[in-house]
DNA sequence: AGCACGCCGACT
DNA sequence: GTCGGCGTGCTC
């Protein structure tokens, strides 16, 4: 449990706290905390929980002002070198405090102290152990008819003959007490009577089910097998760039590649990154069953507090051997890592959008490095920063061409030209094209599936008034009320604001107020009024927000229940649907005037990626591209299917315009009541750099209000620093959030926070 | 970041 | 008379 010192103990305890206020803090400790212990220590009125950094000799501290370690966790190995390094990393590169990054990273039982003793016994049991020459004691002190005792004394002695001299695998107390609930004071007896030895030490935290035979892994194709090959063959710190289209079998290549790995070292430990959590079960089953017997651990933001601390401890432990998980797993205690497999790596959702940005595809480079150990990066559609890396062969790029199905083909890609529609006088209904409509009917009539894609949920984005020209914005930010028309709200996305649907106009009274434009809601109404004998399933963040329900409908889809499936996002990733065969994309144009640098990226990837939902099984697939701008380059690429040519002009494009991957970038946001207050505070850091820090080969830009100005009442402005030198952009930054204390009254009341690699400008 | 202390308006 | 608004300052 928790070791309490003594008060007057001399030795000084270097700890990182949760605060920004500074990376470590002074105290009295024994010599039991070593680095990476977990620590409970004062500060000001609060009891906080730390990492410990290292000791000191001495503190710049006063020592009438340094205060003593109250407990600390004793049962638990501490971090090692290699994590702490990760977070003193992860700290310097994205300007934080260490205990920031520390922190966080851990279990939340651990993060407080309160939760500490739960957390230990459920990590360690009691076991028991048979002491030589007391068995015949043992079984004469057990009245004959105690069947339940004498089975415990069977156990135990079992136990002590399996385990030999050293101890080796006993009995938990759980079992014992099971065996022995007649007597529960027995055991006590026992050991006091030196008949059994008691020993508190480590649990098995991870159920696993060993004797199932592994499921039969699929013959591999010829680029499948290089893949593997390369990766096995890899010695030291090696990226790779796994390309493989939608289909071609990359979760295969991660299979061979975790195999490898736990072979090749006894207590190797894979880590395997995917973007969301609802892709974490379908993933957990396919590698249970691949490797049963071996622990394996699951980390995402979704599990209940308990379970993910007891997961991080497998992890911690070295008990777990696969380590399955979203962003947050890349901070994990690993002590054995022997590879990291980052699927999907373009995928914005690795980078965290909130307190602490960093982005965990990087960090996975990074302690791959760091550790000396393969790291494959894996996707369809690579980011333009990891193309770009493997272009210049600082990643090794695998290609995989074909789909591993011998059966499946690429889909072919329409565009259906809706000017072109316009002209030959076929309107729309409700958004879909007659070439969309007679597809989805077609595929009505061969029983076949249907997926129309449309990144936006709710039923339409705006109400307006015909007679004025209100439209439904939000009254605390500068976006429009969303009607969701099932549940008869509006809706802010925004900042969560609801209102009830007005009946008529708020500012003329006009009683014709209509939906403007069209979300999943407003599509799927559509389609069940045109197809009545279709079975029609909306799949979004509303449709899926009770807990396993979006399970629930893939499923559904799955088993052929389905006709046609309307969906945002979540429908394009990781799910295979074997019986869809036409892909629809109701409404790709909006990005088209996005002022993001990243927005044609950012298409093509979502678009190649819920287009290679078709055609999977043997059936013949087909995806129509609904658009007014058919010449559009990404929609160009993506009708041949040519990724390569998509992001070798995108790096021409970005290459002449000194943009990532050929630059790097920092965003410094302020967010005040009022825009002018939030510029001002970027005006004054901008002067603050210019007065007093070296900036050679760094661009700032001038502060802009953000293209969402204002949030929940909050209005917000950025300020773009670039520089051709990542090592420049960083040294800068360090000197220049130091002058920021400086500002004095244009900071006041003002929120700043410093991205480093943004990725939305 | 918390969490205090501290000094001014509308309530029992 | 005090409950509470959030400005300012500190935490080893």
């Amino acid at each position: 449990m928790a070791a309490v010192f003594p008060a007057a103990e001399p030795g000084i305890v270097r700890v990182a706290l949760d605060t920004p206020a500074a990376d470590s803090f002074d105290y009295l400790g024994s010599g039991a905390a070593t680095p990476g212990a977990i620590v409970s220590v004062p500060f000001g009125r609060r009891e906080l929980v730390g990492v410990v950094l290292g000791r000191a000799d001495s503190s710049e501290v006063p020592a009438e002002r340094l205060r003593p370690v109250r407990a600390q966790v004793d049962w638990l190995p501490p971090l090692d070198a290699n994590w702490m390094a990760l977070a003193v990393f992860a700290a310097r590169y994205y300007h934080r405090c260490l205990g920031e990054v520390m922190l966080p990273a851990l279990p939340p039982a651990l993060r407080e102290s309160a939760g500490w003793a739960g957390l230990a016994q459920r990590a360690q049991g009691r076991f028991y152990r048979l002491l030589p020459g007391a068995g015949q004691a043992l079984l004469d002190s057990v009245p004959a008819r105690a069947r339940s005792v004498m089975a415990l004394a069977q156990a135990l002695t079992a136990a002590a003959d399996d385990a030999g001299e050293d101890g080796g695998p006993g009995l938990s107390a759980s079992e014992a007490r099971a065996l022995c609930s007649a007597a529960p004071a027995r055991l006590a007896q026992w050991e006091e009577a030196g008949w059994i030895e008691a020993e508190t030490r480590a649990r098995p935290l991870l159920a696993t089910e060993p004797g199932r035979a592994p499921s039969e892994p699929p013959p591999l194709h010829a680029e499948q097998r290089q893949a593997v090959e390369a990766i096995g063959a890899a010695q030291g710190f090696s990226p790779f760039l796994l390309h493989g289209v939608t289909g071609s079998g990359k979760t295969e290549v991660y299979l061979h590649a975790i195999a490898q790995a736990l072979a090749a070292g006894p207590h190797a430990q894979v880590l395997m990154l995917v973007p969301e959590i609802n892709l974490t079960p379908q993933l957990q089953a396919r590698v249970a069953a691949r490797f049963p017997g071996e622990p394996l651990a699951v980390l995402h933001s979704g599990l209940a507090e308990q379970e993910r601390s007891l997961q991080w401890l497998a992890a911690h432990r070295g008990e777990a051997r696969i380590v399955l998980g979203t962003r947050m797993a890349i901070m994990a205690s690993l002590p054995r890592l022997a590879l990291i497999l980052v699927d999907e790596e373009h995928d914005t959702s690795y980078k965290q959008q909130d307190g602490l940005r960093y982005s965990a595809r990087d960090l996975a480079v990074w302690r791959a490095k760091q550790l000396g150990i393969p790291v494959v990066l894996g996707s369809a559609t690579p980011s333009m920063e990891s193309w770009w890396r493997a272009e210049q062969g600082a990643y090794r790029k695998l290609v995989l061409r074909e789909r591993a199905q011998a059966d499946a083909v690429l889909p072919a890609v329409r565009l259906v030209d809706l000017n072109h529609e316009r002209q030959r006088q076929r309107p729309l209904y409700e958004g879909l094209s007659v070439p969309l409509l007679d597809a989805v009917q077609a595929r009505l009539e061969r029983g076949e599936q249907s997926l129309l894609f449309l990144n936006r949920r709710g039923y339409a984005p705006v109400l307006a008034c015909d007679a004025c020209g209100w439209l439904s914005g939000c009254p605390r930010c500068s976006a429009y009320l969303v009607l969701h028309r099932p549940e008869r709200r509006l809706r802010c996305h925004h900042c969560g604001l609801e209102a009830p649907v007005p009946h008529h106009c708020p500012d003329c009274g006009n009683m014709d107020i209509a939906p403007l434009g069209r979300g999943t809601q407003r599509v799927e109404e559509a389609l069940a009024a045109r197809f009545p004998q279709a079975r029609i399933a909306r799949i979004d963040a509303d449709s899926t927000r009770r807990k396993g329900s979006a399970q629930a409908m893939f499923d559904d889809v799955h088993a052929g229940e389905v006709d046609i499936l309307v969906g945002t996002q979540m429908v394009a990733k990781g799910h295979d649907f074997q019986r869809v065969t036409l892909v629809g994309i109701v409404h790709p144009d909006a990005a088209m005037f996005s002022h993001d640098f990243r927005a044609a990226e950012h298409l093509f990837a979502s678009l190649m990626q819920v287009a290679g939902r078709a055609g999977r099984a043997g059936l013949a697939g087909e995806v129509l591209i609904q658009t007014r701008y058919p010449d559009a380059p990404a929609l160009q690429a993506l009708a041949r299917h040519d990724y390569d040519g998509f992001a070798g002009a995108q790096l021409r494009e970005r290459r002449q315009a000194g943009l990532p991957p050929f630059a790097y970038q920092a965003l410094l946001t302020a967010e005040h009541g009022q825009l002018d207050r939030a510029l001002a505070f970027l005006q004054a850091a901008r002067r603050q750099a210019e007065q007093g820090v070296p900036a050679p080969e760094v661009q700032l830009h001038d502060p802009v209000p953000m293209s969402m100005v204002r949030v929940a009442n909050r209005e917000r402005a950025q300020m773009l620093v670039e520089s051709h030198s990542r090592a420049a952009l960083q040294r800068f930054i360090s000197a220049w959030v130091l002058t920021f204390d400086g500002i004095g009254e244009a900071a006041k009341g003002v929120r700043w926070q410093l991205e480093v690699d943004p990725l939305r400008i």
